[in-house]
DNA sequence: CTGAAAGCGCTTACAG
DNA sequence: CTGAAAGCGCTTACAG
């Protein structure tokens, strides 16, 4: 009997010198033809329990995994979800992956997680991922000049840009609006008598970002001047040295911005080096409203941005272009989420 | 000419009614044959400018994009690695995802991630994942009792536990080994002349975790009495309410191993409210060398693992079963990785 | 430069 | 209960 054989010569008499066991080889092992293999791997009905047992012995024997290729060529398989982020290290990504998946999950799409700073060449990094999912979400070519160079057709995959710029519209997105949330940061300082604001931006010396650009503005519309300072990237450590580069430029500050809750971290710790109180003395806020903030001692007041809402939006959008009922590019394509003040203690 | 068909009448038109258009539909839109779609998608030579841009143009009109399956079967396929996190939202789960899609990209494998808190059936989740992936990596089956019933042989694909029991060689695994690391805490604690040490665990009321067993053990060896509080699960508010019992057992401790970093966090914030001085009055370590730590004021001297070498073993191990040079199951598919004791401030 | 043929590994009807 | 046939969507030789 052929599952006798198997048993005897061992594995290596079977198994294709090159390359896995397919459902031929297990099929030969164990004397039946493939579909009986494939009744007995599927838990199938009509397969005899002798004949059962006697494929899955064979297919145990020579290390057998159906090819998912296979399989997904003639069922109607998982789709999945290409997640493309910057740094898992950075907190806000993980949090933002987190919310992700949880809404891939709940319409059955897994998610492959790519991390931007392990690619040595992004454009590549993302031209693989898109060849392994369905639709890409995320922060594709974010820290590149080229942004909006990898669209939608180049790639061949849908594709979602999170935290998307309002005038790109050649592919879709998730656009983040700053203004209201600065607003009532805004609103909230002028209640405590702020008088000397100061945003800690994470920019370049001639490039404030929106959320600082709104910041000074609506000062000014206030008739006062707020301080900017260019910190570089959004660090803890920037944060440091920004608030030591404001604290040169205007000893009596007031009241900070920070350009994120990473940066308002290092900002915090920057002041509690000084002996200068929080919220007393100064007020602190950041920007994201990570839960990371809550750790903060005291806890940061923050303008939150709802990365529930941005993934169930996010993930809306690329399901939706994936199955033809939503535009892959121009206004349909974008979805927009406003941030929010938060309340906690340093401010 | 056919080209001009297609920009014509239109996509519909073309397009199958039911799912997406395939090879032979953009070969019969463009009047060409199956392999000079190939060619043209494919950036192959042998293809004139002409036919090209004409197939280029009927795929973009029918948004064609190349089944990855169809294409799995036949070319050698990209590789991918299943990890499983339990959530991301605790810190230690992305430094450890980001090491591991690190180890995968160097590897050219790329990682699908799950989270467990997702999954409304973790064991189906499981499975479901496996059927993905070329090899399963991460918490399987961690916060379960049957954890070990989802073998490398039920799954299908080779199974690498993280932080598996040492005494379970029914798959493989990364072993973490914190007796070293411990030891060198105590030795530490010691050298300050500590005399009352606490140790906030993560467990219920009659099992001490493997690390808070040692630490017990270490100090009794010195013929000191270390205090046991089971604090449950380890997040910042269990380090919260296991120092407060803590305090009400023993007013005057000195120092504090807490099950991790996180509960060491909230360990850190309830002194800081008890107006205790830290590393002066009471010292505190936690546990496993996040980034986090370096955050908090004090610096967190912790217990380390070194997750970067976690998740290298982890996906040489993987990689190494799913080609067939490392055995999957037994003392032959497992790695052990040790604690070490990374002083900072708050000891 | 272009196409007819074969085959990748699997499953789904359909016969027996 | 079991197997012969067809086909999923693609690419790789091989002819022309």
């Amino acid at each position: 009997m052929p599952g006798d054989r198997v048993a005897v010569s061992g594995v290596d008499a079977w198994r294709p010198a090159d390359g896995r066991a397919t459902i031929v080889d297990v099929a030969a092992a164990a004397g039946v033809s493939r579909q009986t293999v494939t009744r007995a791997m599927n838990d199938m009905p009509g397969i005899s329990p002798r004949t059962k047992a006697r494929v899955l012995a064979a297919a145990q024997e020579l290390q057998y995994r159906p090819s998912r290729f296979g399989r997904g060529l003639v069922k109607p398989s998982q789709r999945t979800l290409g997640l493309l982020v910057t740094d898992l290290t950075n907190p806000y990504y993980p949090e933002l992956a987190s919310a992700v998946i949880g809404a891939a999950a709940e319409r059955g799409w897994s998610v492959v997680l790519a991390e931007e700073k392990h690619a040595t060449d992004h454009r590549r990094q993302v031209r693989e991922l898109a060849g392994q999912v369905d639709a890409l979400v995320g922060y594709v070519g974010a820290e590149h000049p080229g942004r909006g160079e990898d669209t939608d057709e180049r790639l061949g995959v849908p594709l979602v840009q999170v935290d998307v710029e309002p005038h790109q519209t050649d592919h879709g997105g998730v656009v983040f609006s700053p203004r209201l949330g600065v607003e009532q940061a805004i609103e909230h300082l002028a209640g405590f008598g702020v008088r000397r604001p100061v945003m800690i931006d994470s920019a370049g010396p001639d490039l404030p970002s929106r959320r600082g650009r709104l910041f000074v503005d609506g000062w000014a519309a206030r008739g006062v001047d707020a301080l900017w300072i260019p910190a570089g990237d959004a660090t803890v450590t920037t944060g440091v040295s920004g608030l030591e580069r404001a604290l040169g430029e205007r000893p009596d500050l007031d009241a900070v911005l920070a350009f994120n809750d990473v940066m308002a971290l290092g900002v915090l710790s920057a002041l509690r080096g000084h002996g200068i109180g929080v919220p007393d003395q100064v007020r602190v806020i950041g920007v994201d409203g990570l839960s990371l903030g809550e750790l903060a001692n005291p806890r940061l007041t923050t303008i939150a941005i709802d990365l529930a809402v941005v993934a169930r939006l996010a993930v809306e959008l690329a399901v939706g272009m994936d199955g033809g009922t939503v535009p892959r590019s121009g206004p349909g394509a974008r979805r927009s989420v406003s941030y929010q003040l938060h309340v906690r203690e340093s401010a």
